[in-house]
DNA sequence: TAAAACGTTGGAAACGTTACCGTCCAGGAG
DNA sequence: CTCCTGGACGGTAACGTTTCCAACGTTTTA
């Protein structure tokens, strides 16, 4: 018969009350001190410390959060991939800012369907979240309307429900990389898409306009709309693409994971048509030809999304439902600056 | 004057008291039925849950978690950088399997100094957390021995204090890279050292291991300790080194960020020593020369952790504290296959 | 000097749930 | 017919905290 261990040391922390007796004192006298100590004597509020150091009392905060009123110090935050660096940014910079108001992030497992959205999401709620964070899918959002708990959408808004909203430019991004490439002198420019997310939608809304304002139709036939939304997807339609009779110039992919399948089609076909990428990612200067992207600040979404929630949360901010847009800017490497009449030479490096 | 809206829609949710009320039961009744509904006739049950479903009723976990004994459906994960993509597999990993057993992932706010991450998890613990897992900084941890709460360290392990631990076989990886390069036939090799974490001790105890088997000396001017764990100084150490008069003609990075800069640097020099990377990391198969590393299974590491930890928490799990340890292998890729010659001669791509 | 005002403190209720205990009723055994 | 057993159910205490109210003592004011 093997030994066991005790499952739990079961050393139960100690309470304000234990704490109250200790220090001699009534148990409202140690939940003031631990707030803050206001309308306590000097001389009382030292004894109640000294008992809190001696017994290594820690607050509760669960049974804090039962109290009606008050709201538990924790934010949900709900978003697919976290390998996706995307994704990363937002939570990193999002956990910072929140950590500094002493609230932890609590992040629902998700999966990628809608339906185990909504579940995480319930759960979240259920564990009375003092507000959401959610980068969503793409189903209905109505019922989040009356859970009684303020939500902040990142990336892109939910329909469905009217709430705040953090996201980038993605039409000006579009814009933006479309005349990049433009100015180049490309007029065969692919654009890859993965599938029909809001974002998407808006990136290819502004490189249609860029191509509009320089007088230059779209070829539909390269508005290349993907089944999913992953590098495998993104390298097999470039391949197709490029080995069309009449292959486009220049290709704008509208995702880093997309970019990172662009460029391996790229390479093993051998052909260089200028390359636009939405999205930084780390290593796109190191690769054989540095690649030019269209970047925003991703980290400061987190950081917004985090400042707003917290404020609604508190009840400090209770202005209508916020629309915060963060700038695009394009950044150039090398892969976005080939002329259109590159394409298919090998480079000579 | 502005109009303002209610900072809370404040539309409190349903108690079991309100179902209690509309089904005509007990509030034990209803508890029960919530709770698998053991001991309730099926005719109650029915009413129940169809005020559950009208009142759109949800379990509080935070009143539920107060419960002596009832330990809440949260684990906590404290770890570095989420930006780094080793700890967000970790963190990716480790959420899946608990969201599949019905548990929440909470992130405490990660500083990089020893006493923020003391803060963080002595937070994560008054949130009465079921179990933590940690990704540990060097500071002692023996203060979360009495904690009373179950801990599991992933990657390293802790000072002060025997718990369980989840890593990869440093030294069997740090071997493998060195003898992998000894076997081309270099004698020279440098090896990048981030700032004296237990796990680069292990990757250089390996790597001295593999040399004295081979019957060949490490030359300690070319084992270099990084003041920080980042590329820059990893790409400022390569630059110095390779400009020596007699550098290395082999260089074994000991981490995913370092192995970046030593690339930079590489390629800023002109110089091509053979290079193998500690972790695998994206796009490393599709730099100008793809690079060999030393990879493990970072997601099982997650997801061991979580196993384990909701077992401990469960009581499931009362064996001494364990210590599993994951394999690495050798992934090659072309840069860690370049012959002790090559060094210094321009690739002819 | 008495009354009022104020600051400090103790005590108790409440938050929403679970667990225990007691009650009630039906049905079987004696 | 009575007693007992057992399942179903209702009520209540308890978890640890915050907040409100009452009580007390001291100081100020009239």
């Amino acid at each position: 018969m093997p030994e066991t261990f005790p499952s739990q040391p079961e050393v139960s922390r100690p309470t304000m009350i234990d704490v109250a007796r200790r220090a001699g004192v009534g148990l409202g006298t140690v939940s003031r001190v631990v707030n803050g100590g206001h309308g306590v004597r000097d001389q009382t509020a030292q004894r109640v410390r000294a008992a809190i150091d001696e017994l290594g009392f820690q607050r509760n905060e669960v049974a804090r959060a039962l109290r009606p009123g008050k709201k538990s110090t924790s934010l949900a935050l709900v978003l697919g991939d976290l390998t996706n660096p995307f994704y990363a940014s937002i939570a990193k910079a999002s956990l910072e800012v929140a950590g500094q108001s002493g609230f932890a992030v609590v992040l629902g497992s998700v999966d990628e369907d809608p339906e185990g959205e909504k579940r995480a999401i319930q759960e979240l709620v259920s564990r009375q979240v003092a507000g959401l964070m959610i980068v969503p899918d793409q189903g209905d959002h109505a019922f989040l309307q009356g859970a009684g708990v303020p939500v902040v959408f990142v990336d892109r808004p939910a329909t469905g429900i009217d709430a705040d909203i953090v996201m980038v430019d993605n039409e000006g991004g579009g814009r933006i990389a479309a005349e990049h490439l433009l100015e180049q002198g490309h007029e065969r420019i692919a654009i890859i898409l993965a599938p029909s997310y809001y974002t998407i939608g808006r990136r290819l809304r502004g490189f249609r306009r860029a191509h509009r304002a320089a007088g230059i139709d779209v070829d539909e036939s390269l508005v290349i709309q993907l089944p999913e939304g992953n590098a495998e997807a993104a390298e097999k339609a470039t391949r197709e693409v490029m080995l069309r009779p009449n292959p486009p110039t220049a290709i704008f992919s509208s995702t880093n994971f997309l970019t990172e399948g662009v460029l391996r089609a790229l390479g093993e076909l051998g052909r260089e048509p200028a390359v636009v990428g939405f999205d930084d990612f780390r290593l796109a200067d190191m690769l054989p030809t540095p690649v030019t992207v269209v970047a925003s600040d991703i980290a400061e979404l987190g950081r917004s999304a985090a400042r707003l929630l917290l404020d609604r949360a508190s009840g400090a901010d209770t202005r209508p439902p916020q629309r915060i847009v963060l700038p695009c800017a394009l950044i150039e490497r090398g892969s976005g600056e080939r002329p259109p009449d590159s394409a298919g030479k090998r480079s000579s490096r």
